[in-house]
DNA sequence: CCTATACTCGATGCGTTTAATCGAGTATCG
DNA sequence: CGATACTCGATTAAACGCATCGAGTATAGG
């Protein structure tokens, strides 16, 4: 199961995909919008901010606003920054492996390798589809990539 | 990530698959073989029986031994009895679902139907391999599926 | 330059889960 | 009948999840 957490930061991710090019939006209405507690909220921003998904302006006429395109976010980057590693197994995590203590030899480990197949299929998945995969379909009229740069232009990174 | 626990129950379930037709293994030398605090699988291991997928035998020469074939023993079946629901969100689980509690609609929840596709790709794997596959090409001169009738018989269930 | 607005961020609270350990109880073999 | 070994509820310490609070800082607009 996924966190709370990562249910909330992917919930706030897709409204800000949705969002028109050059806008942003106020942590209190995407708090709203995404039905996530905003003093929580703050912490997650903080952290995809942290790590260049998003972007901020403080002040009056402040907000959030994705750095990147919705179709170059993955929902594996997103699930990675909120809940940290996807694999089953440290000793399979490719962003932070670490060998399990009690194991002499990863190669002959059974459990590895069955979870190995079974990460890859979830990875396959997961690194694929993209913000823009979630909202395509459902909301055909919004911005598209090529609108991207201004917002982050507008934002002034 | 899956538990310490379901990778304690899952190697003692390798080791009891891998044992000769008809013979048990005491607690103690599951515990030793399988690298895993003894009375932290007592535990472990009465979950698995409540389950059926184990039997144990009392007293002097008494153990545990695999109460199904191992290539009808799936990982997803021990890692559900473990961990619980292999799911990752609530409203995907076959097993036990329900329904997040701030989702309007279901259908028409973005973040659901990715991980209904991550989730799907999971089970093919985690629901088709066996402990059989698991053990398989590791050690080919293991008892054979004919033989577990026998383990059966001979623990008097 | 001043102030209202809104992001920043460390500290804290607290209930749940995880990973065990303990000890008393009960069944079984020889 | 006694040694062996499974049974099982109680307890525990640490970590984690899910927040909330308050003080701080940057910014736009008047």
């Amino acid at each position: 199961m996924i966190s709370q957490k990562a249910k909330y930061a992917l919930r706030a991710m897709v409204v800000l995909a949705r969002l028109p090019a050059g806008e942003t939006v106020l942590t209190q209405d995407l708090a709203d919008t995404a039905a996530v507690p905003k003093r929580f909220l703050e912490h997650i921003l903080l952290d995809l901010k942290a790590r260049g998904l998003v972007a901020s302006r403080r002040g009056k006429k402040g907000g959030y606003a994705l750095l990147k395109a919705p179709e170059s976010i993955t929902f594996g980057a997103v699930l990675r920054i909120i809940d940290g590693p996807i694999a089953p197994l440290p000793c399979l995590s490719q962003t932070a492996y670490r060998r399990c203590a009690d194991c002499p030899d990863e190669d002959a480990c059974e459990i590895r390798h069955v979870f190995d197949q079974a990460y890859e299929a979830t990875r396959r998945v997961l690194d694929k589809l993209t913000l823009r995969d979630a909202i395509s379909g459902v909301d055909e009229r919004m911005p598209k990539s090529s609108a991207r740069a201004e917002i982050i232009q507008g934002i002034g990174i």
